[in-house]
RNA sequence: GCGCCCGUAGCUCAGUUGGAUAGAGCAUCAGGCUUCGAACCUGAGGGUCGGGAGUUCGAAUCUCUCCGGGCGCGCCA
């Protein structure tokens, strides 16, 4: 519709051009809008506003000029100019059933297109360190990367999802020994926990796990663990310490005892991230481990394109990436002088690898903390030859929660963090993802567990549950009362959809569409929960003013279907959402 | 100090190629069920869009500057 209108529009200027204007328009010029408020007719151009200075002639006049040129056109009713010089475009009504029509003729694939035909995308998103349980900030990142993933493939994208396990380096040690030192605990040694190690109940379940299954094998006297260890903190250095730790198990235990309880540990941990996520309706295509990578010489491949490419120097015995001519504000350490990779140096080979495996596209879902990594991997996708513009970071702000509004502290090594496993348990998924969706990703999230438990009008989940619900509802009022809804008869009746409230759930129903395309476009999921709220709104005002079962059958028809089509919006872009849509509540 | 994000109603927030009188929810106040589900609806009050300057027909939106808040700046990940 709004391509048609730009159409008769440049087909309006053409017929002026010469006369009115003095040159021809360039059609990029033209922009048809669908008007923001309901009196302002059903579509909205400013053409005129922006070319009065070019010709010369007031806002308004020129508008004017532009209506009196417009081709005519079964769509459209009229035409008018109206404020400083818009003209506003009322669609005739047969436009309005057309809607209502393809609704109910598409069903669950109304809103979906294919403007993104084959772009393919990877989409990286939580990837948390399986050190631990995920908490309330992964959750907002699981959420956000589920429903972008739903909506890129609703506009037509090839998404594949990954979650990329930083199963190697120094952490896993340390959760290692966490796991080593409970069990030993478990075994009746008494020593004192590393300040710098994971202290959650769940290193405990993982230990007594590690206890039922070799019994008091892997045990070690306390003081021949703990003999000539340097100073823990606050005395002394907790990463020393911790890394002493390690060395001291290793010892012990022999490499193949260290890699056992590690296998056991990340095992423990990765299961409950993927039960968790699964829970939460997070699926991930691949999950994508580091090791594996490291094996498969990627990052040696990596390195040997950044140094071919004259990107990399030795300086204190460390391999530098020239960074800073690639963005990044300062050059950056690959390799350390003990011969470790860092980090970033597995990284770089991960992301070299997504282009390598054909994605066009690679999108990140980060948490807001890691902004400063993004300019560094782009740099280093530049510095390989790759474009820099097909890296896309989205970073999602923190999460905190409150409690009748007090808020929750949390911290990372500290046991009392509240996990998502919780979250969900207390509040429910659908709660639970609606809220996380609710609020734009770049802000700051505040997440109040007594109002997302609330089955009260303060809880908007319900309220747009209850729009889906309620139709369920008089559907089986209908059945009832031994009628019967005929599609056939709404279809030919549709103009009997004239009154006011019926027009404006109308015109919502027309925006899902491109609410859904913006929504995937901009990589902003809550601008979906926003729409289904006012298209809520518009079917419950609907509902509350008018009766829906009448006597006049095909009044009553007509009105179930737009009741209908309600509905399957309803859940089309709740199932975006991973929000579920219950027939009755 | 440098970089990124944010500042909109009492509270939590929408408002993305610059558009018409800046919108929701909650809270407050006043109304609406003998009728398809009141988990709903209707109405009212509530604003220097952090301050200032600039760009132009037109700025919450773009530019600059100042103020206030969050985060990041490691041979940690």
């Amino acid at each position: 519709m709004k391509s048609e209108l730009e159409r008769l529009v440049a087909d309006a200027l053409k017929t002026l051009t010469g006369s009115v204007l003095p040159d021809p328009v360039d059609p990029a010029w033209i922009s048809v809008e669908r008007s923001r408020d309901a009196s302002h007719g059903d579509y909205t151009c400013n053409i005129a506003l922006r070319l009065a200075k070019l010709a010369r002639r007031a806002p308004r006049e020129l508008a004017g000029a532009v209506v009196a040129a417009l081709p005519a056109s079964p769509d459209l009713a009229r035409a008018e100019v109206a404020g400083a010089g818009f003209i506003n475009f009322h669609l005739a009504r047969a436009a309005h059933g057309a809607v209502l029509r393809r609704v109910l003729a598409e069903r669950e694939r109304f809103g979906r297109s294919d403007a993104a035909r084959g772009q393919r995308v990877i989409l990286e998103f939580v990837s948390a360190n399986p050190t631990g349980p995920l908490h309330v900030g992964h959750g907002r990142q699981a959420a956000y990367g589920a429903t972008l993933a739903n909506l890129l493939r609703a506009t037509g994208h090839s998404v594949h999802c990954e979650y990329y396990i930083n199963d190697a380096g120094r952490q896993m040690d340390i959760l290692t020994a966490s796991t080593w030192l409970r069990y030993l605990e478990h075994c009746g040694e008494t020593l004192p926990f590393p300040a710098n190690g994971y202290r959650g109940d769940y290193v405990h379940a993982i230990a007594r796990q590690l206890y039922e299954r070799r019994g008091r094998e892997l045990q070690h006297p306390a003081a021949a663990v703990l003999s000539d260890l340097p100073a823990d903190a606050p005395a002394g250095d907790k990463e020393q310490y911790i890394d002493a730790v390690i060395q001291r198990m290793r010892s012990l235990l022999g490499a193949g005892g260290f890699d056992q309880v590690l296998e056991l540990s990340l095992a423990a941990m990765l299961g409950d991230i993927r039960d968790d996520l699964a829970a939460f309706g997070v699926e991930f295509d691949r999950w994508y481990s580091e090791r594996e990578l490291a094996r498969s010489g990627a990052v040696e491949h990596a390195l040997e394109k950044l140094a071919a490419a004259g990107t990399l120097y030795r300086k204190e015995g460390a391999l530098w990436f020239r960074a800073s001519q690639f963005g990044d504000d300062e050059d950056r350490v690959l390799v350390r002088a003990n011969g470790q990779n860092t980090y970033f140096a597995p990284d770089i080979a991960y992301h070299l690898q997504k282009r390598e495996r054909g994605f066009e596209r690679l999108i990140d879902v980060l948490g807001a903390d890691h902004h400063g990594y993004v300019a560094r991997v782009r740099g280093a996708l530049v510095a390989m030859g790759e474009p820099g513009d097909c890296l896309e970071a989205c970073l999602v702000q923190f999460v905190s929660l409150f409690r009748g509004g007090e808020k929750i502290p949390m911290g990372k090594r500290e046991a009392q963090f509240v996990t998502l496993r919780q979250l969900r348990a207390e509040v429910g998924n659908d709660a639970c993802r609606l809220f996380y969706l609710m609020r734009s990703h770049d802000q700051h999230l505040d997440f109040d567990l007594e109002l997302a438990k609330s089955r009260s009008n303060e809880n908007p989940v319900y309220y747009v549950q209850y729009a889906h619900a309620r139709v369920a509802s008089v559907m089986k009022q209908l059945d009832a009362r031994a009628l019967r809804y005929d599609q056939a008869v709404a279809l030919e009746h549709m103009e009997r959809l004239d009154g006011a409230h019926e027009q404006a759930a109308v015109r919502e129903l027309a925006r899902y569409p491109d609410i859904v395309a913006q929504a995937a476009a901009a990589r902003t999921p809550h601008a979906l929960v926003h729409y289904l709220r006012d298209l809520a709104h518009a079917f419950h005002t609907w509902y509350n003013a008018a009766t829906f079962i009448v006597d006049d059958a095909p009044l009553r028809n007509a009105r179930l279907a737009l009741a209908l089509g309600v509905q399957q919006v309803v859940r089309n872009g709740l199932a975006l959402l991973g929000v579920s849509a219950p027939e009755s509540m």
